[in-house]
RNA sequence: UGAGAUGGCCAAGGCAGUCGCGCCUAUGUUUUUACAUAAGUGAGGAAAGUCCGGGCUCCAAAGGGUAGGGUGCCAGGUAACUCCUGGGAGGCGAAAGCCUACGGCUAGUGCAACAGAAAGUAUACCGCCUGACAUUGUUAGGUAAGGGUGAAAGGGUGCGGUAAGAGCGCACCGCGCAACUGGUAACAGUUGUGGCAAGGUAAACCCCACUUGGAGCAAGACCAAAUAGAGGAACAGUUUGCUUCGGCAGACAAAUGCGACCCGUAUUGUUCCUGGGUAGGUUGCUUGAGGCAAGUAGUGAUGCUUGUCCCAGAUGAAUGAUUGUCCACGACAGAACCCGGCUUAUCGGCCAUCUCAAUUU
RNA sequence: CGGGGCAUGGCGCAGUCUGGUAGCGCACUUGCCUGGGGGGCAAGGGGUCGAAGGUUCGAAUCCUUCUGUUCCGA
């Protein structure tokens, strides 16, 4: 049962500077993924999608969902750990099915590099 | 059948399955927070731009006046409006129909570069005509038909008239004024009269009429807890009374608030600097100028009555993914306090009414 | 989400209230002064005034609607 609750969410303005400072990091596809250890027990994920980048708040929203779900069906895979999923500039030219794929190549180099211990 | 006009409705394409998210109800577990299962429900016509109007909240009642702002044919609708409806006037179209910041420069002031004689109580460069001098020009007058300048030149056309001309006179048109008729009114029509005297610009100042306090849910309210209610500096007026001489009370003044200013009114220490600490949660938050249906008044916007329904409420912010299938292959685009409008973006589909053309009967 | 400001040569700004000529500094080009550079002097080029409509004879300026950019409010 993959589920995606509150408490997967990283909320707080800390944790999310934690990331940045010490993640590790992989880019492509438009987006850029940071990945750090945490001991809460079990895998968080933030976002930051920026309007610059997508202009129409209804754009912003379908790929957060998009990102959201890809990561709610992945999550069985991840050690624990917190991800924080960037937005870049070039995510306005990609779909939806692009954006899905590269996704799904992150998720492939974040498991090796945190193995599930 | 084709071309067009107007108004309204629908629009994560429809159906079925699997996984997932917010809210909410029920049940169960748990000290609570929560968790599990099941049912229900879950973005828009523009949710957008923030261009207007209102509700709501705070600014002490939001009071009076001034300034400033807004609106501008008339009447009605509305909680209100820069909105809507109906009517008038002007313009566009063959028609249905569409468009219009559409009060007032005969209240005042200002502006109009360059050009031009002159840009507004008119004037005269070239002309035209008359007189004088003189010999094809000079000068004194008359005139504004023609030319020229300009975006714009002080009514238009025709006839009469004249030295040449001119509303100088007449007819028609246009304009102003008055009376009458129709209309709630804007306005329209008829008659009479004036005789050109009122040129443009008010999205120029302004005048007139109506209207308008400011800020915004990050407004505001409540709860708990923590910390603080500290230190330093400067200024604390005038006067009266009492006094145990420390002060106390009253009046005036002053300061501050009432978010443009004044009136009015309320309050009484005020201002500056330094240091310390901080944690948020709840509420506002969706039952509303609400939707739907029927009846009814009205040309209509809309009002009234009855019945019925509850239809997002998040807070780093919920609607997605995938499989099958069908078609005309799917636009613009995401609620954040709530409504009424306007404007802008937009693939298409459906319905109703009307106009024109062709054909057939 | 709410509330403001700004947009003018390559860059930084005036001009907008009060409508008719788009100007200033730096930069650029050419010439001169110097043996050369720097510096100075003189002359010159370069602007759909963010976009589209409207008002006006005429719009950078007035009005309306859009576009970008920037600031403020816990």
């Amino acid at each position: 049962m993959a589920k995606f609750s509150r408490a997967m969410r990283m909320n707080s303005p800390r944790d999310f500077s934690r990331v940045f400072r010490s993640g590790k990091r992989t880019v492509g596809g438009g987006l850029t993924v940071l990945t750090v250890e945490n001991s809460v027990g079990y895998p968080r994920l933030g976002l930051a999608v920026a309007k610059k980048h997508l202009k129409l708040a209804c754009h912003r929203n379908r790929l957060k969902r998009i990102i959201r779900d890809s990561f709610r069906q992945n999550q069985s895979d991840f050690a624990n750990i917190d991800i924080v999923v960037l937005s870049r500039a070039e995510v306005k030219q990609r779909d939806s099915e692009q954006i899905r794929t590269a996704l799904e190549r992150h998720w492939l180099t974040v498991v090796t590099q945190w193995q599930k211990s």
